[in-house]
DNA sequence: GTGGTAGTCAACAATCATTGTCAACTAACA
DNA sequence: TGTTAGTTGACAATGATTGTTGACTACCAC
């Protein structure tokens, strides 16, 4: 059920404080879609409020993240991206320009993970992730081939 | 066919120079098991050849990589590492120690995917990370709880 | 073997993402 | 409204990676 608080709501509820930072944060999280990135964020958030800091940013979203409120994942497109959709799911990346989708791919739904129990681990998540070329990518990579042959 | 070959051969086939920086990585590469990160392989190349330098490491693994080679792959561990299992598997990833070690679960057969052609994307790999706990950092783990409750 | 040349290399600086430190500040509660 | 623990912003530091460049060298032709 906590999944249906707002995130401030869920800061409040584990003790810590209602600062504007934080309010305004939250807000921007859960108004922004997609998988923004942490510079994405703070980009958003100076525009609002301009002596916000970077590292209250990363502050901010590591309390979330500890909260279980949102997760961040790096996709190894440089910097870690803010997950606010809590669902089982996979993404696609763009190798190119680095966009991530959501798809609606159960991670826990690979084949057969009997062998897992072989290994001295203990599995708490998982992760899939689709590597490849997004529409727009595809199209100009396309786009280039025709036009001047001789460019890689 | 190409699998079969050794690194420097591919090197040598795809019209790289053979010189002698590149002989000790491919070598390191072939000789060190498990998932070295770069700097891993930038000390073990100091060892034998002290005037090697870090560049040369990464321009080295980016032209491996680039002859599909060897994967370098980023867990999200900070650096990337090198992967020269090219066979379909997926990886374990302790969230404590950084240590990763292969699993023989395919990919490629993740539940329904089906969904994926909804989607303006062409997939070229896949990847499927299992996170949480390798069996030493969980037993230090219950250790710890177990000794002076506090520490958290 | 020797010379010419394109491809490589080491050194060094620069960049990017992230984290540490700490004094000043403020939300929350009495 | 005062107290205080928890937060914040400024700034420096770190770690990973990449750019630049002049010197160097493996390779090919002779």
């Amino acid at each position: 059920m906590p999944h249906s608080h707002t995130l401030i709501e869920q800061l409040r509820e584990h003790g810590l404080k209602l600062t504007p930072q934080r309010h305004l944060i939250c807000q921007l999280i859960e108004t922004t879609h997609g998988h923004p990135t942490v510079e994405d964020l703070y980009e958003k958030a100076t525009a609002v409020m301009p002596s916000m800091s970077l590292k209250t940013v990363y502050t901010t979203l590591y309390e979330l993240a500890g909260l279980g409120a949102i997760r961040l994942v790096n996709v190894g497109t440089g910097g870690f991206r803010v997950e606010s959709n809590l669902d089982p799911h996979s993404h696609l990346v763009c190798r190119r320009c680095g966009k991530v989708m959501d798809v609606p791919v159960d991670p826990a739904a690979t084949a057969d993970l009997s062998v897992l129990e072989q290994y001295d681990f203990e599995v708490e998540h998982r992760e899939v992730i689709f590597r490849g070329l997004c529409g727009d990518c595809a199209q100009a990579g396309a786009r280039r081939d025709q036009g001047h042959e001789r460019h890689s």
